[in-house]
DNA sequence: ATAGTTTATGCAGGAAATGTGCATAAACAC
DNA sequence: GTGTTTATGCACATTTCCTGCATAAACTAT
């Protein structure tokens, strides 16, 4: 028997994942065991194996002997795409360069992916719209993948 | 305890649902018992319950006493309404032909559906806003409506 | 190459989510 | 009303997910 996590709280995953990522982009990190205890100075309790974890997901990676998240692909901004959020489970919001939304666009609804449900395109604002958290994950990993090549 | 499924092969769901949808609109069903009968002459374990929730999960309706998928209304579809789905519980996507999004908006603005909360139009997917579950299902209701008669 | 450090991972156990039947409530038909 | 059909609260089983432990693998510095 173990007994981890007699004493804590669980679903804590995500928000340990967010308290990570904002870490690495603050502070300059260069070991696991680093998060590790900074973790617990917030009042999770984490081990190594699964801050090891945590990062894979997160697609940090270590550059210098620092952990970071990769940036965007340039191409992308080149072609007006400048940034993309969630606004819930169900909507992703992409920013864009002036007048240059629908442009983008229509890329995005030339690519077939089935997890989209609609799109819409203001001047430098694009709504679209999923059905759940895992598709919203996925079209975004897809959209950027569109506009890296 | 129970021994339900001691001599059954489990994750059956998806392909029961299949086979149902398949059933209901092969030949006229009016009620679940036989679908559950017919589920078991094809060697599937299964009660009323579970076939309950299929149909609800199905989204299949009854109508006339028979059971059916919903089919969207010819006029709707004449007029450039061409689809409507739901994405999570707060927005209602209605796609329509090419440039007909404006038009079809316009109508459901004019309107007065008290559920909804904003609506956007883009070249040809609208975005309707509404607060929960049950107000998407009476707008989606009131918008085939607008567009059956 | 070796020793020490850091990270990844197979495994097992526990927790959460999902699927199901039973019993019965609710809805419907007459 | 009665009888039939459908929906649902509950309990239990299974599956999937999450985690720590132990340790293998990778890396660093000498």
């Amino acid at each position: 028997m173990q007994e981890m996590c007699i004493n804590t709280i669980f679903m804590q995953k995500e928000l340990r994942q967010t308290t990570i990522l904002k870490l690495i982009t603050t502070k300059s990190v260069g070991r696991q065991d680093e998060i590790v205890e900074f973790l617990e100075k917030k009042g999770f309790s984490v081990t190594q194996s699964s801050v090891s974890r945590d990062l894979d997901e997160l697609g940090v990676i270590k550059v210098n002997g620092l952990y970071s998240m990769p940036s965007k692909p340039k191409s992308a901004i080149s072609f007006g795409l400048s940034g993309m959020q969630t606004a819930g489970d169900n909507l992703i919001v992409i920013k864009c360069e002036a007048g240059m939304a629908s442009a983008v666009c229509v890329r995005i609804d030339n690519t077939p992916i089935k997890e989209i449900v609609g799109t819409i395109a203001g001047e430098d604002t694009i709504f679209i719209a999923i059905n759940d958290k895992e598709a919203q994950q996925a079209v975004m990993q897809t959209i950027w993948e569109i506009f890296e090549k």
